[in-house]
RNA sequence: GCCUGAGUAGCUCAGUGGUAGAGCAGCCGCCUUGUAAGCGGCAGGUCGGGGGUUCGAAUCCCUUCUCAGGCUCCA
């Protein structure tokens, strides 16, 4: 008789035909009816399946990781037999579960909008209460191809499977093709909502068929469900969008133009602060900083290769006669040109070139958002042009210095990402030898600083691999931020050189590498970050003056003075309002420091200080308050703390 | 670009074929205030733009612009 071990180290011996639920039984009445599926030898399993071959067996519940990607899992199948009820004749493809949910796509027969959502959600309570069991069965790739005769998409999908491994799950009428496992019974599902429609390509191809895409969620509870349903509610006014407008930070106007955002002058001054804070960085470590305009003739992009490979990223032409100007989609073939003014000798190297420029791309209109994607984007960028030896230090210190910004904002919540190249794809220049090269000088300078990275094939820039830095928003999308690349292409087409040791021309390397990635997206991650009550040194208006009543104001205007001949950015409240309501729009605009000052405070020389998010009140001389936001700037600015 | 929605005053939003509304913001007065909205008045609109249906359109239809969510987390 076989045997299964649990968790625990406990053995249990397994008659013969006993199944996985069975045997959670005997372990315990609570634990069974928590299970939604098990684990046999690492391998999760159903209810049903039978346990004759013993080995590590483990139950698992609703409120496991596990266990809540399968209920999902269900959810998403409970929520296509509703659909086919209600639309019949239409064409399932896929349903996965994701992160907090599920989707699933299908050709519908007919239309879906977002009112019918609800009536959908009935009927899966429907299908719920039924409490149909969901049955595995193996079949074979015949009988599966004429179940689903007429459903391309699926056809689609059999014909990739292996003969012998492929089941059906089957709840009533209902059946799927899925590799499961499921809940044992349409009844054991959760809490559910569906939240929006969407379209998707089939394989997310733009070539192939528009299907119909249903988002939900689903959890073990209702309450867990209210959680996050709170959850994203709370996120909202986190959003950067949100928070721009109310701080009036940036605007966009169709009259300019959709992806091009508009800063107003709190957000220009936050522009201000973060690029400072960079170039201040990048000076220390030995960047020089370039400028090189908006515009190049598109001859360069020609050579560089961006006219063969980036095409569909930049503005149409401007042209001029003979010649066809370009907005600038990107920095280095400019910043190659400036190389190529001089002629270099391998002890120049390496070369650093920075330049804060705003670029301009083509993003197609559908994907544009927020701050986060936009047409017009200012990129922290900078190239060094180093030889192969120097490729892993020049990474390093890139690295350093991502490091330390990302530290200085107190970025913790980012991956780094190995984007490479998809070989099959002509987006990317062909070189085999040379795109080896340059992903092998990347790993071994993310290994050799011991960072973990996660490979992601097709990503890459059409020149070379990058390592990118991903940080997600408040509404869990994830965007790139910092990144580096090295590139063994564009420098050669330019005809980029350098006089070595040995005394022939070489071609030097090219490594590109952004900090924050670009100010606008970096800003968007900001704000959501802070929920824009930002860090003293970054805030752009610092304290705002309130005086209790008009005859106040000369001094507030005095307090004012005092404080920016430091250096602050302070502003006076001398709106016609009263105090306390300038209390409350200025707390909304989440401003660090209120100054209230009356009759106590103009004889005294003191101003009272109400620090953001509290409400206790300190007369402070202006001499000693200033030195207090000194203190402050240094302790969270950790360029400064070194 | 494509799918599904949305677009009404500066902002947030009501208004489902019959005289365009509210709150906040703005402007003008009054109040001169001690830690999150003082009081009163006034003004503000080509209902995103264009076209159509209708005696009559914010409302129905077409078109266009902009915005939001999504477009392999793979049976």
């Amino acid at each position: 008789m076989a045997a299964v071990r649990l968790p625990d180290g406990r053995e249990l011996l397994v008659e013969p035909g006993e199944k996985a639920r069975d045997v959670a039984e005997k372990i315990g009445q609570r634990l069974a009816r928590d299970a939604v599926v098990a684990k046999l030898n690492g391998k999760l399993v159903d209810l049903d399946a039978p346990l004759d071959g013993g080995g590590e067996f483990e139950v698992v519940t609703k409120g496991s990781a596990e266990g809540l990607e399968v209920l999902r899992h269900s959810t998403a199948h409970a929520m296509a037999q509703a659909i086919l009820e209600m639309y019949p004749g239409s064409k399932l493809t896929i349903g996965p579960p994701i992160e907090n949910g599920f989707y699933y796509d299908m050709e519908v027969a007919g239309r879906i909008t977002d009112e019918d959502l609800p009536r959908i959600e009935e009927k899966m309570r429907e299908v719920v209460e039924r409490d149909l069991p969901i049955e595995r069965q193996q079949v074979t790739k015949a009988e599966v191809e004429s179940l689903y005769e007429g459903n391309q998409y699926k056809q689609e999908i059999i014909c990739d499977l292996e003969e012998g491994d492929i089941t059906v799950y089957r709840q009533g009428e209902f059946f799927d093709l899925c590799r499961g496992p499921h809940v044992p019974s349409t009844g054991r599902l959760g809490a559910f909502k569906l939240q929006n429609i969407a379209g998707a390509y089939w394989r997310g191809d733009e070539r192939n068929q528009m299907l119909t895409r249903i988002y939900g969620t689903a959890w073990p509870t209702e309450k867990e469900l209210k959680a996050y349903l709170r959850r994203l509610e709370e996120a909202k006014a986190r959003d950067h969008r949100k928070i721009g407008r109310d701080l009036k930070l940036f605007t966009f106007s169709p009259d300019v133009g959709a992806g091009i955002p508009l800063f107003l002058p709190r957000g220009e001054a936050l522009r201000h602060l973060m690029e400072g804070y960079v170039r201040e960085v990048q000076e220390r470590h030995g960047y020089q900083h370039v400028w090189t305009g908006n515009l190049a003739n598109e001859a360069l992009y020609a050579k560089s290769g961006h006219l063969e490979h980036y095409l569909d990223d930049m503005f149409p032409p401007m042209v001029d006669g003979e010649t066809r100007y370009r907005l600038k989609p990107m920095n280095c073939p400019s910043h190659m040109t400036l190389y190529n003014t001089e002629a270099h000798s391998y002890r120049d190297l390496p070369l650093r070139y920075a330049e804060f420029a705003t670029l301009y791309r083509y993003e197609k209109s559908g994907v544009l958002t927020g701050l986060t994607r936009v047409r017009a984007l200012t990129q922290d960028d900078a190239h060094v042009f180093c030889t192969e030896d120097q490729v892993q230090e020049e990474f390093g210190r890139a690295l350093e210095i991502i490091r330390e910004v990302l530290d200085t904002y107190g970025f913790e919540d980012y991956k780094v990402r190995l984007s490479l190249r998809d070989p099959d794809s002509g987006k990317f220049v062909a070189d085999d030898e040379k795109w080896a090269r340059a992903e092998r000088a990347l790993r071994d300078a993310l290994d050799a600083a011991g960072i973990a990275y996660e490979p992601v094939a097709g990503e890459a820039a059409f020149y070379g691999p990058k390592a990118d830095f991903m940080a997600r928003d408040v509404l869990g999308r994830e965007w790139q931020l910092s990144t580096i690349q090295v590139d063994f292409i564009q420098p050669g087409r330019l005809g980029c050189e350098y006089i070595g040791e040995d005394g022939n021309s070489h071609t030097p390397v090219l490594l590109h590498r952004a900090v924050t990635g670009t100010t606008e997206r970096f800003m968007a991650v900001l704000i959501e970050q802070y929920g824009g009550a930002f860090p003293l040194w970054l805030s752009p208006v610092q304290a705002v003056v309130i005086p209790v009543a008009d005859r106040h104001l000369e001094y507030a205007y005095k307090v004012r003075e005092a404080l920016s001949a430091e250096g602050f950015r302070v502003e006076v409240d001398d709106a016609l309002s009263s105090m306390q309501k300038k209390i409350r729009e200025n707390a909304r605009q989440k401003i660090p420091y209120l100054l209230i000052v009356g009759d106590a405070e103009a004889e005294e020389g003191t101003v009272n200080v109400r620090q953001r998010g509290k409400k206790v009140q300190e007369a402070v001389e202006i001499e000693e308050f200033a030195g207090r936001m000194r203190e402050e700037i240094a302790s969270c600015d950790s360029y400064r703390r070194r």
